[in-house]
DNA sequence: ATCCTCCCCTAC
DNA sequence: TAAGGTAGGGGAGGAT
């Protein structure tokens, strides 16, 4: 058993509140902690949930206190010297503020720290009540907004646009407006913390339950070979001898066609090899690292490694230091050099580019259900190496073709290095992949042990799969030593004629050797390889395939692991044949539904896959579980720095970005022992945390500010990490013009009833030509932001390099016109961007004045931008986001104000206009109109449709109650009554709950007013058909709409609004195939369903103006702006 | 029903 | 000393 624990997930109860698992054991662990228990998690004992340790807001204690010291002295000594990028220190706009900063912001942590530095301010490391006055934090995960809430009571919750808008002032603005809109309401008292931690914060902490499985031994062929090869042990031999006698590479194959007299129709053929050349001597010091195959990160560790003699009670002690994360700044790069499972494990991605998948797969056989009729016809042939690591370092070393020989990293008899290939002599003796040097010094003391030579076996691989390619079309790559062949349709003769033709060329080209196994479907093919190794090819046809399989144990069925395997023995199942007895209903009802068919399948020979490239890939993720350890919170931010590096470079290399984001953490089970393996992880809880971003990304910043946040809502001591992962998901295309592309049902109904987008209110145009004289200076590109990724610019401007949207790369931004955006919209633009925005200016412009300034000066970062430009006319009529750059922010917010009242009748006029521009009186224009009464004139589909999305408590309400729908909102307080008259008040309603003080009996609860929705839903039908052709985001929205919140649950109110949020995001972020109008129409949408987000209400605010110019005008005078 | 999320299992 | 990674399939359970 590799493996320390010996628990095993099979025998272990699924909880069903997997988040909660892990609380206990973390608990108990916490109550032995000595030292740094104090910093992390005495102060929550009692709390039966691992919330409150989530958040640094727990975790000050002694050590923590000493830390928050030390960089504060730091801290000071910077601000003394003043040198702090080359700006001289600014107006003490923020004397008197302390400032701390929770989780990942925008702009990031050290950013802010130095803005509070330049403008007077202090910053807290830590968070200390007795000293900080502020907390800044944005975009906290809904674990951590729910657990800020606990604690922010009394202290401001800001977003970090406060500090950039006061910068840009030139004084320090009230807070007030910019509180975290999540967080808005309800703040109880940080006395109430203390006295609320035993009272558990509900909290998503994913915890895996521990399933440190026992990983037995791979049986690889043995058992196969057992099973069926009885009938040819004769041949086997003979093979086997007959391949130690030629010398000729050309004269060494010989095929034996077992069929001939034996009572199965299996057909075995081997060839011998030998090996002649240049000495790769034992133990040479040819060994390359698959670091050259991956994109590896260069390691970083900048002020730490500061030896703190204090802490040197190191779990292992100092003899750990040199193997581990502790002595090596560069750890994850030289530990991704030397590992085979990360070499095998980022093969196929090496794969898919030297190989890139030809569209010539035709699924030509695929008519639907690959019946077993159809899977008669078909041939699959099955080609793996032969002990694959081992055979390419020992190709020149034939004296040693007939000795144990395994490729491991250490040769130390007592070593727990693992063996990761064994040849087959070596099998002999019990010596197998995966077990420890020792063992297999122990089972075979002559056994020779070889070094890695990554290299080789890459080139080794080229060489297999150019082969494999040659001979078919149809390759499926599994590994760097494996592939399944559909030659199905090879006119060309014997299947085994051509497997052994392959098999020699490989030979040939490779000198090591491949076996192959042929038979009619994928699953057979692998069997009858296992067969035939090693040095040989064995065909199965389907006659044989019951035969075949009745003894066949369970385990050598590829996809029955230990596991499934220890499942089945329980039934007493132990072969194919015992298998087959069980019926699929039971085994499904055992394994699953698909687990279940599998097994039923493949028990029968019957598998219906088919042979195809590989796809593209669902996730990428770089994680280590070895050497890993911890002394300090630097050790660990380091180590994530590398890895974050590590899986950016990865993601850039496959040309994806991703949006969710999951840390593993493999955390030492709290009575563990000692790892049996060196450096090993031990046993150990598995614990993971994601988050999911608006902004796909593969940047390493964004990455590393992500991670820094998942990070912290992990709460352990970081001597107890053994094991760190990030996998990022949700992938998608970095190249826009390749994205699917679907959606956008609304855009095209928008756009097809817009002919001519270029008018543009005179105020506008004004604007604009003022922004050009100013930046007329500017490469190609005559200030817009996004000079030609809009949806809608792409759509006029021909000149575009792409005619597809596309997004805007930062590196496209035009830096200038982005500089001058006012604070607010710069701080909401660098958000989109994940951050980069403000770290992208701040590096192009290090001499410049307060980069948050009005520009006017547009320096060196005109190279930055982009783009073709399109100089032309259509391009000048572009709309970008410079309408609002040079508004400051009196004049903006009065245009905010003047929108927000006008824009209740938004969305129907324009949506009427654009539609049919002459005829506005298709929907009643009044909202006071919107009534049950609308419903019931509805026709009968579309009220159908309406009452179908309706919760049934609002139906009942619709249906009886008709005509008291403006007075829906049971808190009364904002309830606002919905006519075109009374936007004014609307207007003064929006602004008094942007601008207001803390809010009192203010809910940001999202209760709208099921007439509303029904109106709503009824324009959306009219103009578009049904609600159907909605994109499914708008469709979501509009299901929050409707689904508002849980009224039994305080909590799920700001639920509602939190996802509201993320949707907003979505919608602004001004990325993927942007689609301004459809955004607008769900801004307008949403601006009518809801008063009551402040969150929407300033994304509204700071966004609508931008949308209202680049297509409001094209729907009309509905908007009476 | 169908999707989504959080895992476990498997293979190399 | 040693380099216990990587990604897809799919089950369970919850949301819709
Ligand atoms: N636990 C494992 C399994 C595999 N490998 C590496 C070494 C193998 O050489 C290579 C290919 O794996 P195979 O399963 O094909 O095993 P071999 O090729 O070594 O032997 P066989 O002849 O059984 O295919 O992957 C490894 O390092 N550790
Ligand atoms: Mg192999
Ligand atoms: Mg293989």
């Amino acid at each position: 058993m590799s493996y320390d624990s010996s628990r095993s997930s099979a025998n272990k109860s699924r909880k069903s509140k997997r988040g909660l698992d892990n609380s206990n054991s973390s608990n108990n662990k916490n109550s032995k902690q000595k030292t740094l228990g104090m910093a992390w998690g005495a102060n929550s004992l009692s709390s039966s949930r691992s919330s409150f340790r989530n958040s640094p807001f727990s975790n000050f204690g002694s050590y923590m206190a000493e830390k928050n010291r030390k960089l504060q002295h730091q801290f000071e000594a910077e601000a003394s010297t003043s040198s702090h990028s080359g700006s001289s220190p600014g107006k003490l706009i923020f004397q008197g503020v302390y400032i701390f900063i929770d989780g990942f912001t925008i702009p990031s942590n050290q950013e802010l720290r130095a803005y509070m530095l330049k403008y007077g301010g202090r910053f807290a490391n830590y968070f200390s009540r007795h000293q900080v006055t502020h907390i800044i934090c944005s975009n906290l995960p809904d674990s951590k907004i729910k657990n800020l809430r606990s604690f922010s009571g009394g202290l401001p919750v800001v977003k970090p646009a406060w500090i950039l808008d006061s910068i840009a002032a030139n004084k320090l603005l009230s807070w007030v407006p910019y509180q975290l809109n999540q967080l808005a309401n309800n703040q109880p008292k940080l006395s109430a913390f203390f006295t609320l931690k035993s009272n558990p914060v509900l909290e998503n902490v994913l915890t895996d339950e521990v399933c440190q499985v026992n990983l037995d031994p791979f049986l690889k062929g043995g058992t196969t070979k057992d099973a069926c090869i009885s009938k040819v042990d004769e041949l086997i031999k003979f093979a086997e001898q007959a391949g130690q006698l030629p010398d000729d590479p050309n004269h060494q194959f010989e095929e034996l066609n077992t069929s001939s007299g034996k009572s199965s129709e299996v057909k075995m053929a081997k060839f011998g090899s030998s090996d002649a050349e240049d000495g790769n001597s034992v133990n040479s010091k040819h060994q390359s690292g698959p670091g050259l195959f991956s994109a590896s990160a260069s390691g970083c560790c900048l002020h730490n490694q500061s030896s703190d003699g204090s802490l040197s009670s190191e779990p292992g002690g100092p003899s750990n230091r040199h193997h581990s994360t502790l002595g090596d700044p560069n750890f994850v790069e030289n530990y991704f050099k030397s590992s085979r499972l990360h070499f095998i494990g980022t093969w196929r991605s090496r794969y898919r580019k030297r190989f890139p998948s030809s569209s010539s797969e035709l699924k030509c056989r695929s008519s639907d259900l690959n019946t077993s009729a159809n899977s008669d016809k078909s041939t699959i042939i099955h080609v793996d190496m032969d002990c694959f690591f081992v055979s390419v370092v020992i190709r020149n070393h034939p004296e040693l073709h007939d000795k144990p020989v395994a490729v491991c990293h250490s040769d130390n008899p007592k070593g727990t290095a693992e063996i990761s290939s064994a040849n087959y002599p070596a099998r002999n003796y019990g010596v197998k992949a995966g077990i420890f040097v020792r063992d297999a010094k122990a089972l075979c003391p002559q056994l020779v042990i070889f070094p890695y030579n990554f290299k080789a076996y890459e080139e080794v691989a080229d060489q297999f799969y150019s082969i494999l390619h040659k001979h078919c079309h149809k390759v499926q790559a599994v590994s760097c030593d494996e592939a399944f062949l559909d030659i199905t349709e090879k006119d060309m003769g014997d299947p085994e004629l051509l497997a052994s033709t392959i098999r020699k060329e490989i030979f040939n080209t490779t000198r090591c050797t491949a076996s192959a196994g042929i038979a009619g479907n994928m699953l057979m093919a692998r069997l009858a390889t296992g067969s035939a190794k090693p040095n040989g090819q064995c065909y199965i046809p389907s006659v044989s395939v019951d035969e075949y399989l009745y003894k066949l144990p369970i385990k050598a069925l590829p996809g029955i692991g230990h596991v499934l395997e220890e499942k089945l023995k329980k039934q007493n199942v132990w072969t194919c044949g015992q298998l087959r007895l069980i019926s699929k209903e039971s085994l499904q009802k055992d394994f699953g539904l698909k687990t279940g068919e599998m097994l039923w399948n493949y028990s029968r020979g019957v598998d219906n896959r088919l042979v195809g490239n590989i796809k593209e890939s669902k996730t990428i993720g770089a994680e280590v579980n070895w050497g890993v350890r911890f002394k300090d919170l630097q050790d660990s931010q380091c180590f994530l720095l590398n890895l974050c590096k590590e899986v950016s470079f990865r993601l850039q290399g496959c040309g994806v970005q991703g949006r969710m984001f999951t840390l593993k953490i493999k955390k030492r089970r709290k009575d563990a022992d000692e790892p049996a393996k060196y450096m090993g992880c031990g046993d150990c809880e598995n614990l993971s945390h994601s988050m999911t971003v608006s902004i796909a990304t593969d940047d390493v910043e964004v990455l590393q500010r992500i991670t820094k946040q998942l990070f912290g809502s992990f709460c352990f001591d970081v001597k107890d990490i053994r094991g760190v992962g990030l996998q990022v998901s949700k992938l998608e295309n970095a190249d826009p013009s390749k994205q699917a592309p679907e959606r956008n049902s609304l855009r095209s109904w928008l756009t097809s009833t817009t002919t001519e987008k270029a008018c543009r209110i005179d105020s506008m145009a004004k604007e604009r030509a003022r922004i050009d004289s100013e930046v007329k200076n500017l490469i190609g590109n005559s200030g817009q932001l996004f000079p030609d990724h809009t949806g809608f610019s792409a759509q006029v401007n021909s000149n575009s390099s792409s005619d597809i949207s596309a997004p805007p790369p930062l590196s496209h931004l035009d830096m200038g016109v982005v500089k001058g955006l006012p604070a607010e919209l710069f701080s909401e633009l660098n958000e989109i961007y994940g951050g980069k925005l403000t770290d992208f200016i701040a590096k192009s412009s290090v001499a410049s004045e307060n980069i948050y300034s009005y520009p006017s000066t547009h320096s060196a970062e005109g190279q930055e931008l982009s783009v073709d430009g399109g100089e032309g006319p259509l391009a000048s009529d572009m709309i970008p986001l410079d309408f609002i750059m040079v508004e400051n922010r009196a004049k903006q917010h009065m245009i905010e104000e003047e929108q927000a009242a006008t824009s209740w009748a938004g969305l129907q006029s324009e949506a009427i206009c654009s539609v049919s521009p002459n005829n506005n009186d298709l929907m009643p224009l009044s909202l006071s109109q919107v009534d049950v009464s609308v419903l019931q004139q509805l026709p009968e589909e579309l009220r159908g449709d309406i009452l179908g999305q309706l919760p049934a408590h609002r139906k009942q309400e619709l249906t009886s109650n008709a005509g008291s729908h403006l007075s829906e909102n049971p808190e009364g307080a904002l309830n606002i009554k919905i006519t075109e008259n009374q936007s004014n008040s609307t207007a003064s309603v929006l602004n008094s709950n942007l601008w207001s003080g803390s809010p009192p009996q203010w809910v940001d609860k999202f209760t709208v007013s099921s007439c509303l929705i029904l109106k709503t839903l009824a324009e959306l039908y009219c103009t578009l058909g049904s609600t159907g052709s909605l994109s499914p985001i708008l469709q979501r929205i509009i299901s929050e709409c409707l689904y508002p919140l849980d009224e039994n649950s305080d909590a799920c109110g700001e639920e509602a609004t939190y996802d509201l949020c993320e949707l907003f995001k979505q919608y602004v972020k001004l990325k993927m195939e942007l689609d301004l109008e459809e955004i607008y129409v769900c801004f307008c949408l949403l601006k009518r369903l809801t008063t009551k987000s402040k969150f929407f209400l300033q994304v509204y605010n700071i966004v609508f103006p931008y949308l209202q110019a680049s297509v409001g005008e094209n729907y009309g005078g509905g908007l009476h702006i």
